[in-house]
DNA sequence: AAACATCCTAGAGTGCACTCTAGGTCAAGA
DNA sequence: TCTTGACCTAGAGTGCACTCTAGGATGTTT
């Protein structure tokens, strides 16, 4: 065994365990710390990092953020206001409250272009079915246009 | 007036209009006709690009595909297909109905880290509310511990 | 005592998707 | 004719978020 103790002392992770658990690397941590984005973080006799539990749970809140497309620069603007404490819950709520409306606001965005793949598969279909590029008169002038695209050949339009 | 016809000869357009019409740059339309993604481009005597209606509905269905995470390469695997002709018609369908499946599992993504989010206003909410941070038994472990990350002041914690 | 895993720092390198620069051509209006 | 603005190519530069390398320390195992 490698370890003294599988949990040593109860929940102090090496940079190597929080990574495992985490799913990011050990550069990725380091890198996120060196960004300001690892609050806590303390050092033990021979100069490496120590975990708690708790830095997997904020592992896995900044992983939902960065993937909802939070900048590093936003989450450092979190983080930074973690560290000054409790008078910054507000300004915390705030900042969640922002990124909330822009992440429904991509969902939004996310499904309108999922209507229009859906039309265009569609169209498809029938492009298949007909065996000719179907007539897209039925469409909004907007949609029309979108619906296939320019010259395949090289030949044609005068 | 600097142009002879405010439509030459009815849809017949310079680089500059598309990339007013569509909202991408100069630069960027040439840098995707670099990447093969602007099929059917002509030039005129003087060597400039000359675009077509059909463009600008081309640059709306990329710009759905990209901003839905869609890659250049994959976006120009496409636009080869559509360069090929009517052949390619199944794999275009299926092409766009893999990545339609990437876009829906995406929304689903998002709409998790929305929860986690939601999870954390109200969180930051109680704690506002009741003067001390709120306890998180009644939430399952693995989110509990996403609930509050870790050290604030560099203090407590053995 | 030697080997090995794991950690450390500083900084260079990578991949993506543009974005911009330099240096030049072309055609319409004054 | 000359100026002006939009265009051309080739290629360098940018910003982001990592990812990796080099060179070294520590500490546990055999």
């Amino acid at each position: 065994m490698r370890q003294h103790n599988a949990e040593r002392s109860r929940s102090r992770l090496r940079i190597g365990e929080l990574a495992a658990r985490s799913g990011k690397s050990v550069h990725a941590i380091r890198w996120y710390e060196s960004q300001g984005l690892m609050p806590g973080v303390r050092r033990d006799a021979g100069g490496r990092r120590v975990y708690s539990e708790h830095h997997v749970g904020w592992l896995e809140l900044l992983g939902r953020l960065r993937c909802t497309g939070m900048s590093i620069k936003d989450m450092h603007r979190y983080t930074a206001l973690v560290e000054e404490g409790a008078d910054t819950l507000d300004q915390r709520q705030q900042l969640l409250q922002a990124h909330r409306l822009q992440v429904e606001e991509h969902i939004v965005e996310w499904n309108r272009a999922l209507e229009m793949i859906d039309r265009k598969i569609g169209f498809y279909a029938d492009w298949i079915e007909c065996g000719s590029m179907p007539a897209t008169d039925w469409l909004p002038e907007e949609r029309a246009k979108a619906m296939e695209p320019c010259v395949q050949s090289g030949e044609s339009e005068t």
